[in-house]
DNA sequence: ATGTCGTGGACGCCACGA
């Protein structure tokens, strides 16, 4: 069994103490982390290899950031990938790596902000470059996958009130649109099991909105065919949002049999 | 739903991003 996980901590500084109790409680062998808020440099690497991870990180401060952890191994790491849109200059949004059987991807998708914003023609330019790379990741022929925070919706039922998201981000067809292009050069997105309540990855901050049960899943694990085909179970870890200080996302959490 | 977070600048608050 292979468990992976993937994660916005937002800010891996702000939670370190609540991501360390989380990985000894849940033990997953290779984990996806988004918005690190941390330089490649300053990476938590002790703490974390103190329960058995290496890692390899991708970032350059304040903004954006993304990391993988992994105790099965930790090879042909790639920050960034060819054709990478920037804004204009390339942001640390993806990392991949050879985590033993597995090659992994960690993906932070761009906002998009709003749909009249610059920004977001920047989030369908690097969904569609995120596409052709994986393309061509593929081609290496490991079985292979891409998680993270693709700050897309799927579908109508992945956010609380689809008639509160007229003319927003998240869910528009142009979005799910690139979202398809990336699914359709091979990946299944993988469904979490049903729990108590909606199946949501995130919650906003602000307005009481995990109580109030407004949440979106935006949080992905895209898995090719062989990794679609060895899944024994998928959860959102909806009691990580919970409690003191928590990010305002879940993990995911899925468990390949390979 | 937007009364919250997180970061960093040059602070003891503001700007910015989500």
């Amino acid at each position: 069994m292979l468990r992976l996980a993937t994660w916005n901590v937002n800010s891996v500084g702000a939670r370190l103490e609540r991501l360390l109790e989380w990985l000894t409680a849940t033990e997953p062998d290779v984990v996806c982390l988004q918005e690190t808020k941390v330089s490649q440099e300053a990476f938590p690497y002790a703490e974390v290899e103190a329960l058995g991870y290496e890692a390899a990180a991708h970032g350059d401060g304040r903004w954006n950031g993304v990391a993988i952890l992994s105790r099965v191994g930790l090879d042909e790491v790639r920050r960034g990938f060819d054709g990478e849109p920037g804004f204009p200059e390339a942001e640390p949004r993806a990392v991949a790596a050879t985590c033993g059987p597995i090659r992994a991807w960690s993906v932070y998708v761009p906002n998009g902000r709003e749909l009249d914003d610059p920004h977001f023609a920047y989030k369908l330019a690097w969904l569609a470059a995120l596409a052709r790379a994986l393309g061509a990741d593929a081609a290496a022929g490991r079985p292979l996958c891409v998680s993270g925070d693709f700050n897309v919706a799927p579908t109508d039922e992945d956010v609380w009130d689809i008639g509160a998201f007229a003319g927003s981000t998240h869910v528009s067809a142009a979005e799910r649109g690139a979202l398809a292009t990336v699914l359709a050069t091979g990946f299944t997105d993988i469904a979490p099991r049903a729990l108590k309540g909606a199946p949501y990855t995130y919650w906003d901050y602000r307005g009481g909105a995990f109580h109030k049960g407004l949440g979106m899943r935006i949080d992905l694990v895209l898995a090719d065919a062989t990794l679609a085909g060895a899944v024994t179970d998928a959860y959102i870890d909806r009691d990580a949002r919970k409690g003191s200080k928590p990010s305002d996302h879940a993990p995911v959490v899925v468990d390949f049999d390979l």
